[in-house]
DNA sequence: CTGAAAGCGCTTACAG
DNA sequence: CTGAAAGCGCTTACAG
């Protein structure tokens, strides 16, 4: 017993394998007795369509690829960020009707993988997630005629449509909040010199502290947890007089936490920490993190629209963040 | 500028296009020079062919379908075990080349999603993960003609070929040891009763204390930390006197560790706990857990061989599991 | 070893 | 409003 096609559904309905189609597809033209008699046809066959025949002749999938590159041990344990961002962009694509082929690349194999998945016409467009600096990504994926937008703004000089968030502004706001909290000297811990957002966002934190005729004080992370305490430890080392600290997200904040509690100072009465992201864990870290949130549903939801919006996007979109004030700073 | 189709390739080399599509698929079978001739074409034109077209004849499309029958928190931050699982089994599936689709379902409306789209032949098979009672994706898919596998026995009737670790017999040695270690109350966190894995865990426990003619204590969880925090606690207050907890998951068993912390108890001195799947943090725990490794690995190496291999599975393939010992039990 | 031709299961102008 | 027919881009018997 293999599948019905619809031959089978228009020879038991009597009709043509035009109207079966047209039934299938929800035309709006067929007469109301005919598509009665095709849809039940249709159910009683348990028919569904063959949908690699179905996309070689319209030449769309109805699958949207969401390509992370990352390694799976970031995307799925590490990092809440991400989970939370692939469940955001997943829903509003479920919402258009579109399937989500989630794929993970962190090595040259990977990307070529990606390259002929795409490339052989598996989806109708592709969405970028976490590239590092010079991702071969959009290059490569560009040589197919497949729309793409890119989370985040790309590093590459390619002229990729992206949706982000106010990453510079966001980061300048937590630190005017630190410094007008009365604290003396600033740190910032950094994200991975290779993404666009570690780069905005130090570039925020250093446009509030020039503005207020301070010096910077930058130690280097690389998003996750550990480099955040470790880069802690490091900036009391180097100078015990910090009293505030701006993370440049909240898995490095909460391992700055750590060090510091480690460390025996008391947050926030002798070291004031604040964030970005504005992930679960900020509400329920010992204190409760102050961070900045993105608004990851937003985000989201422009992304798939710049997707699948009738006209192609021409503008990179940006959308503001929300300084979260907690107990950390 | 379109993609180059078959057609183009054929032209170009000055062949048919049988004589490109056997290169391509590498037929043996082609004159040397026509065949070079073939793939300088391929290269400079840049050919990929069409996936749609190929599965349209070959029926086949290269990509199998990992189903999570969980919410995606769950999936991408909760619990470890499932990256662990959906890592392995995308590594097996990559080297066997196919493709790998993950689909998470946690609702009706996902149920129907998944559904329609193995019935539309996307995909050549179907991994089930972590399914829940009447989980009705069985049946549902059984309609399709697709090959399906199960990680870990399914609880529903239908003859789902699967492959499972040695639940029983891994909790059966754990509590075993406890016992062995003279601990005289000796109690389990058992997980959600709708999955099979809790179920023969907890088997597993009763037979070990019936054995050893010990009365069973058991509380529930479902697998998450804050369920064996919450259990733990139940016990303590049910009876104080409890020298030992078996936690059918480690995320419980680490949720225990907090209560037990909390309440002033040391482990192991006065309770000893043993936990199930030596996930990452078992040996980041304080103290690191004693518990049952799963062989990730091997359970999915052999999901994706009963899968893919030539004959159709017959019967269901239980791997061992092991009793790593550290320091909490 | 190679090519002409049929056909996979759909959709969509085109007539009527 | 409906159907006959062409065609999407491949693979694969079948001849030669």
């Amino acid at each position: 017993m293999t599948r019905p096609t619809l031959e089978a559904v228009a020879a038991r309905a009597g009709v043509s394998r035009a109207t079966v189609s047209r039934v299938v597809n929800g035309a709006a033209n067929v007469k109301p007795d005919l598509r009665t008699a095709v849809m039940r046809a249709v159910e009683e066959l348990g028919y569904i369509p063959n949908s690699a025949a179905r996309s070689l002749v319209t030449r769309r999938t109805d699958s949207i690829a969401l390509v992370v590159s990352e390694p799976p041990s970031r995307v799925f344990s590490d990092d809440p960020f991400f989970s939370a961002v692939i469940r955001a962009v997943s829903q509003q694509l479920e919402a258009a009707d579109r399937q989500v082929i989630l794929m993970l690349v962190s090595s040259a194999a990977g990307h070529a993988r990606v390259e002929r998945y795409v490339a052989g016409g598996h989806v109708d467009g592709v969405i970028l997630l976490s590239m590092h600096g010079a991702d071969p990504l959009p290059a490569s994926l560009g040589r197919s005629r497949v729309p793409i937008v890119s989370h985040g703004r790309p590093a590459s000089s390619l002229p990729v449509p992206y949706c982000d968030c106010d990453n510079h502004g966001g980061a300048r706001a937590a630190v005017e909040h630190l410094i007008a909290q009365g604290r003396r000297r600033i740190a910032t811990i950094a994200g991975p010199r290779d993404m666009t957002a570690a780069q905005d966002r130090l570039d925020g934190y250093r446009a509030a502290m020039g503005a207020a005729d301070r010096p910077s004080i930058v130690a280097m992370g690389d998003f996750t947890r550990e480099s955040g305490t470790t880069a802690m430890q490091q900036l009391l080392a180097d100078d015990p007089e910090i009293d505030a600290v701006f993370a440049a997200s909240d898995l490095m904040a909460i391992g700055a936490l750590g060090a510091l509690r480690a460390a025996g100072r008391r947050v926030p009465d002798d070291v004031a920490v604040a964030g970005f992201d504005d992930i679960g864990l900020a509400s329920f870290s010992e204190p409760p993190l102050t961070t900045v949130r993105q608004p990851v549903a937003d985000v989201a939801a422009c992304i798939v629209q710049m997707l699948l919006g009738d006209e192609p996007p021409t503008a990179p979109v940006i959308l503001p963040t929300e300084l979260v004030i907690r107990e950390s700073a």
